[in-house]
DNA sequence: TAAACAATGCAATGCAATTGCAGGCGGCTT
DNA sequence: AAGCCGCCTGCAATTGCATTGCATTGTTTA
């Protein structure tokens, strides 16, 4: 399991060292978003600092990325094989307001708006509140 | 027309204040979403803590709506007549990198999207972020 | 092995949001 | 009219998260 992991890093040109396979060990284990808090909740034992570097240099490869649910803190998923992180592999994301869980909705692509006259769009975020099937 | 003012803090149950009316008079002037900070500049001698309330109020009360555009400090922008905030009248916000703008596109109304069995769907925040027509 | 670079850990800072408390002002009651 | 009460305002202080600087340690490579 461990060696998979190993692997996910090598393709994405991150080094592997033990602090980011486990880091990476508990974000892929978590069915929900994590937030820096959550990882150092996790890891106790190791700086703040360091989670958060390790999460920013994740996001940076693409191996994971951020969402912004809204709550203030930013939470980190892994991506899909094969997501660029391209506006048309953005996906819906979902916060639960009773477990205040963050979850990716791959399933549903966000649709395309229209925009005005000489509107560019680069990026789009979907965030949907409400009641996850866990909690209601 | 601070007389209109008057009349829809009024209407939203908020006393017309001199500081309140200032801030509308402000917030409605503007055509791009507002954040605290804009207000402090705007009116440099209030208070900071002061603007900071004046916003809950208004948004308690329902006479602005908060957009969370990923900046990190909340925006807010004057409701639409009528509009409840309720999740049928959300609307899409625009948000530029360029000019930094945060733009309320109530044209364009969030389309239904299709959630897992057992989720409940409550508010829905959906920021398209690019390049808005005047930086363009 | 030594130099070069990357990762880690600690300290400190910045920024936005938020709360507690005290003074002030206006409205309402008696 | 006097006084009470509640809302508004302003100042101080705190919290929480994100971020950076710098020194140390570990790892890679010539």
């Amino acid at each position: 399991m461990l060696k998979n992991l190993d692997k996910l890093l090598q393709d994405k040109n991150i080094r592997p060292t033990a602090m980011r396979l486990l880091a990476l060990e508990y974000i892929s284990s978590q069915q929900t978003a994590v937030s820096l808090s959550d990882l150092e909740a996790a890891f106790h034992r190791a700086d703040r600092i360091t989670l958060y570097r390790t999460l920013k240099t994740f996001e940076e490869k693409g191996l994971v990325h951020s969402i912004m649910d809204g709550t203030g803190s930013v939470k980190y998923a892994l991506c899909e094989e094969g997501c660029e992180c391209a506006p048309e592999d953005m996906h819906v994301h979902f916060f639960c307001n009773k477990c205040q869980e963050t979850i990716c909705l791959p399933k549903s692509r966000i649709p395309k708006i229209p925009l005005p006259d000489n509107f560019k769009q680069e990026e789009v975020s979907l965030v949907i509140k409400g009641t996850c099937g866990s909690c209601s």
